[in-house]
DNA sequence: ACCCAATTTAGATTTAGTCTAAATACAGAC
DNA sequence: GTCTGTATTTAGACTAAATCTAAATTGGGT
């Protein structure tokens, strides 16, 4: 059901080192759609081995070809990397900027009203507002 | 009905300068999502006047702030405006990258489905695949 | 015409991301 | 286990997008 990062990375087809694996596991437990820098930064810190720069944007792409990861866009000049792949969307807190994953269930299918004009691969809604922190 | 660039600006309480007003006539009459670059080159070129990267950033973040265009996030790295402020949505071709309007009434409305917990203040949808050519 | 605040400017700086070419690691053949 | 070739990693140079700075210019109000 949920797989470890080994198994992730072997079942797409993305051959182990001790640095993918690294970074596939540090985003495989955090909710918070870091950036490249900040998975440099939070990886570096808990490894005995060095990991470069290149190597995290390598790795990175690597992976989002692969369908391990996602790439985020929700502002602007900065990518945010999600290894949560199930469909789903996000939700920005403007105040904290936090992000927030929401379910593609929480929404209508929305994919199919464009009709034959648009042939859609993928879509991805995000919304930006308040969440109520007494319903986290 | 349909404002020109002048009254716009007025409207939204945004100084006239000849620069602001060149650069919002600019992106009223392209459909082309436009970089900053873009912008810069495109408006250059017309002008008998200088025009500096600086302004085109503070003019289009003025803009942005006062409510007169819109920044798009479709792809990494790079932040594109619309002059479009109707509640609207994009449709990326990802063959050409051409980048497609998608009036809010077209897709159901989804600000509501998610509840107390959050509050939605805007949200965008981003679909990305093939535009078919013929239905153009 | 003068003044003051807002705007524009060139160019330096910062930040995100890419590229390069050398060093290292690793899987398969033996 | 060692060899061998390809893939991966690396440091650091480089590029591109965006911001900052401080001086020059503009333009509305008197």
């Amino acid at each position: 059901m949920s797989f470890t990062a080994k198994e992730l990375l072997t079942k797409r087809g993305v051959k182990l080192t001790s640095q993918r694996l690294v970074i596939t596991e540090y985003l495989m437990q955090t909710y918070e759609h870091p950036t490249a820098d900040e998975i440099l930064a939070a990886v570096a810190e808990k490894l005995p081995m060095a990991l470069s720069r290149a190597t995290v944007y390598n790795t990175l792409k690597t992976l989002v070809d692969a369908g391990v990861i996602r790439e985020v866009l929700t502002e602007p000049g900065r990518t945010r990397y999600d290894a949560n792949t199930s469909e789903h969307h996000h939700f920005v807190d403007v105040k904290s900027g936090r992000i927030v994953d929401i379910p593609q269930e929480m929404l209508p299918d929305i994919q199919k009203v464009l009709g034959d004009k648009y042939n859609v691969k993928s879509y991805t809604v995000t919304f930006y507002g308040d969440l109520n922190e007494d319903s986290k």
